[in-house]
DNA sequence: CACCAGGAATGTA
DNA sequence: TACATTCATGGT
């Protein structure tokens, strides 16, 4: 008989052996928005050095953001990478906050238009949603993809069959969904530092290592 | 020097 | 559906 972990008490686990987090690390939801654009498939490390030169230039406000000129915002988010296409999805994106009444629509149709502007994919969506205006998203990412791999949760693979999945067992609790998600990638960036000579293989499709 | 990071768009089979 | 490629900087 197979034991089968399921996500509430995957989510026990963590949040027992890691304690609470605080995400999403940013001071404002336009702030999460801007890191949730600028963190696509790039260290958050690099998107630090980019907000910081936001901040500096006091550039952390929808309005200031359409103020600068293309070539000006995009030295700003360069350590970011990726620049050229992250300085118009960052606009697109802005233009639409600042033109609409975020807060009064439905999460939906708020998910819906998010993913129709262009640079703009689910998981960057979701993650908008869920910690920008804190509607109950489950967002799906690379570590969410590896870990649900590695304990082998589920064998479904899409990004909104994952989404249900998470969904479907668990409470529609914004909460619960924020909290997960933080400890999903504490987790998934702190084990490999308890594995000696690991060279970061939890990332790697033939990591040993899982849950303890 | 090679590899990859809190993706998305586009193209191919 | 399932992959492959491109975009780009900075860390290891």
């Amino acid at each position: 008989m197979v034991k089968i972990m399921t996500p509430y008490k995957l989510f026990e686990q963590l949040k027992s052996h890691y304690g609470p987090q605080h995400w999403w690390p940013a001071e404002t939801s336009f702030e999460v928005i801007v890191g949730a654009v600028l963190t696509q498939n790039t260290n958050w490390k690099n998107v630090e050095k980019a907000i910081d030169n936001l901040k500096k230039d006091n550039v952390l406000s929808p309005e200031k953001v359409l103020e600068k000129s293309s070539g000006r915002l995009k030295k700003l988010i360069r350590p970011s990478g990726f620049y050229n296409a992250k300085e118009s999805t960052l606009r697109r994106l802005t233009m639409f906050v600042y033109n609409n009444n975020i807060k009064r629509m439905p999460t939906e149709k708020l998910r819906k238009k998010l993913i129709e502007i262009k640079g703009v994919g689910p998981e960057t969506a979701d993650s908008i949603l869920l910690y920008a205006y804190r509607r109950p998203v489950f967002v799906i990412d690379a570590y969410t993809k590896r870990l649900i791999k590695r304990l082998r949760l589920t064998d479904k693979k899409t990004y909104s069959e994952l989404q249900d999945f998470f969904q479907s067992s668990l409470p529609e609790d914004t909460d619960l969904y924020a909290e997960f998600h933080a400890l999903i990638v504490e987790h998934c960036k702190s084990i490999c530092k308890k594995v000696p000579q690991c060279e970061n293989c939890f990332m790697k499709d033939d990591c040993p290592e899982s849950l303890s």
